[in-house]
DNA sequence: CCGGAATGTTTCCGGTGTAAAGATTTCTCT
DNA sequence: AGAGAAATCTTTACACCGGAAACATTCCGG
């Protein structure tokens, strides 16, 4: 690949592009400064300019990963419907995009590989959690008898979605009629009020 | 480091010991094949002979890694107590596991790292998910409007075990006194009949 | 006891991320 | 408009890595 211009003018976003499409169709271990740069006709140390060092390259694509996380589950919600059944489906868009972006979602949860606390990536990644997030509180989750119910039920939730999806990625659960579905809202709802939220 | 003779004569559960070590002190990033090797005081092609490759070697210390999780988690059951104690034992030790050996445990899930398909490591991996599958299996989880309804609460409660602690782990919880401890079974447990198995 | 199998070493290779210095373009300020 | 600073990109060099191949040493079974 060859350019006219001396500067690309767009690298840094070119870079994301290219990276994302590298670790989706080869994993991380396809993804390497100079592969990257090759394809997109750059030289192996221009990354550099703009992100600093590799991690600062992972950290923009898994920054540029919950965004895409996020907006996958927002495209799936059914307009009219309860608000069950809205957190339901976001949950299952939530499995869906892991399955689809196995390496990018791996990315997204690998603190050792990406800057945690760069401010773009904590930003994407608490958009993405409130996805889930307001649509578990239009439901009831309140019980009495207990103070942090409402908080414990959004972590109870993450959990379940979060952890069956990673368990299904690292292919611990065999694909099978039981095991295909992330178990629903229906499962935990009971414990927090017995509402169904419509 | 060094020997005095030609053979090591333990080679190989000397380069899992060193290579866990290594990992938890150092992470992923500070294991290598040439930094394992000098600390047990061999050449860095010699684990070819007992690992094939890097690969094989990551595989065995997974396999390792999920035996010690599982007899973390059986070394901290009351041996006395109701299944529903003993249960929700296994599952903080499950959480504590991860806690203390961070790095180790995100190898033990990391497909594009390991041999998934290795005996060892299925034999090991399996027998883990025993100790949580067994003291599950005494409770009684049945709904009768449901069939399928012992599996599915098996993999709802190891999604929550898996899923809390990796988010834990992967800095995405706060950690406080709300976040500080994983679902009980008492969160999902009606669901299933609402008995405590006691 | 001897010949093959195991185990370990040496050497070499291509690939990787990063640092440093130089080339080119664009921006800013007067 | 022009000059100097800043941004962007390249070239070069380096230390480290995993793996392959040829060789050395030891062990083990006929």
């Amino acid at each position: 690949m060859e350019r006219k211009t001396y500067h690309h003018g767009d690298l840094k976003t070119a870079l994301v592009e290219a990276g994302i499409d590298i670790l989706e169709a080869e994993g991380l271990k396809g993804l390497s400064l100079r592969s990257l740069a090759a394809r997109v006709g750059v030289s192996h140390t221009a990354p550099k300019n703009h992100f600093g060092a590799m991690r600062g390259l992972l950290t923009a694509l898994a920054a540029e990963g919950f965004r895409r996380h996020a907006a996958h589950m927002q495209a799936g919600l059914p307009p009219d419907a309860s608000d069950a059944a809205r957190l339901e489906a976001a949950m299952h868009g939530y499995v869906a995009f892991v399955e689809a972006h196995p390496h990018l979602y791996t990315l997204m949860f690998s603190p050792d590989l990406v800057d945690h606390d760069a401010p773009e990536l904590v930003a994407a990644g608490t958009a993405s959690y409130m996805v889930l997030e307001d649509l578990a509180r239009h439901l009831d989750w309140s019980r009495k008898d207990e103070p942090d119910s409402q908080i414990r039920a959004e972590i109870l939730l993450w959990s379940i979605v979060h952890g069956f999806a990673t368990l299904r990625r690292t292919g611990q659960l065999p694909v099978s009629a039981v095991t295909g579905t992330v178990p629903g809202i229906a499962d935990i709802m009971p414990r927090f009020g017995g509402r169904t939220g419509d």
